[in-house]
DNA sequence: ACTTCGATCTCGTAC
DNA sequence: GTACGAGGTCGAAGT
């Protein structure tokens, strides 16, 4: 990795134009060949960056440029699309690389494609008698995150998300419409899953004849530990 | 700006938790106390990283992290939520700090908003003899990006967007179903129109007897009075 | 202050 | 490889 602190200017064209005027930035070249332009405030989202696979040229200025102050060109270009980033640098005030190695990556856990896996598996949880007919059930506008039956043998298609909100329940009740269309199917019925829902989120599926339910992740994964479990 | 290499393991506890193992990182200090925590690789998005307003402190390691060969502990605690950083520092390769002082920002161009002033300039574009009745036309549920009439004098609701997906359908029926109420402009007819439509996007439009239309940016920019652009 | 929505979204994952 | 949805989304514009 290649850190450069410097006075640049950085044009960027591709999906879109942009522009930085001159400044004091970071720019960090990876290994990859990828290029980020870092200011001193913001959140984790550089100003300015080259996604990979990418290659980076150092040229010297033109006339014009060398008498607007400009000392080298950086040109980094997207080997795939024709993403361009120009980095007009004015000066260098520091310019250190170093060999990070490999890394291990990012291990993750609590988001949503736990929750589903979790209920696939105890689809109990939302009534004694239920059944799994399928995970991601396809319909034309998308896949179903959980189709099921209930005790009675009634179709429900189960949509999880982990904060519940109001585009989860249109999203639901898109499909129950849909499904509803199929005579093999229908009646079928709704519920709403999440580990927490939003009042209002709430209130809409209720009105809709959706069934709402607050999962406890911590409890569901205790299910799936056989050490943990009561009895 | 404070840039750190160091050998480190990093512990993200929050809205999900997450950890990295022990690697070589670039750790960088930002001016508003943000952390942002990079491998030598991927893309713009730091592997962790905390956001402001956070602040950064930094303790000796217990006894039993020492013997695992912690040197330092630094934990970046959310000021306004209990998201929590840990990195635990090993061996610290570099410490740079540099200021970069303020950044005069960046300037765009060919966002959604440049997207719907082209087509309101250039409504020939859905058809011969349409014409514009007027951009951002307001509804008691929020403006319709255009209004027109078309060849026929039918009126037309048009949805405008840089991707097409299925937010926008919903968003554009809801409008058809309000303007459809008003006997002054009933029937209106929709045309969702973008640089691009997702699949199940197109699905559900058609379904709805909303005409799809696929618009290129570039095509429209050139038949644009150059000295309406911005640059 | 709060909400809504776009984004060079990025990133994972299923098909 | 492509397509789709989630995200610790971030950030800006409008209310």
């Amino acid at each position: 990795m290649r850190l450069v602190i410097a006075r640049c200017q950085v044009d960027y064209a591709g999906r879109l134009t942009a522009h930085l005027p001159l400044a004091i930035r970071l720019i960090m070249v990876k290994a990859d060949g990828s290029v980020l332009v870092h200011s001193d405030g913001g959140s984790y989202k550089p100003l300015n960056w080259m996604s990979p696979p990418c290659s980076l040229n150092v040229a010297d200025p033109d006339d014009d440029a060398r008498e607007d102050g400009v000392t080298s060109v950086w040109t980094v270009q997207n080997s795939k699309t024709d993403d361009r980033l120009v980095i007009s640098i004015h000066d260098v005030i520091e310019d250190a690389t170093h060999d990070l190695g490999d890394d291990p990556g990012l291990v993750k856990d609590g988001v949503e494609a736990h929750l589903q896996r979790l209920l696939a598996e105890n689809v109990e949880t939302f009534g004694v008698g239920w059944r799994l007919v399928r995970r991601e059930y396809p319909t034309a506008i998308g896949p179903v995150d959980l189709l099921c039956r209930d005790e009675t043998g009634v179709t429900v298609a189960v949509e999880i998300k982990r904060r519940g909100e109001i585009d989860g329940v249109e999203q639901l009740t898109r499909y129950l419409d849909l499904l509803n269309r199929d005579p093999q199917l229908s009646p079928v019925r709704g519920v709403f899953a999440a580990q927490e829902i939003k009042p209002q989120a709430r209130t809409l599926a209720v009105d809709r004849g959706i069934t709402c339910l607050t999962v406890d992740y911590d409890a569901l994964r205790g299910v799936d530990d056989p050490s943990t479990r009561l009895f």
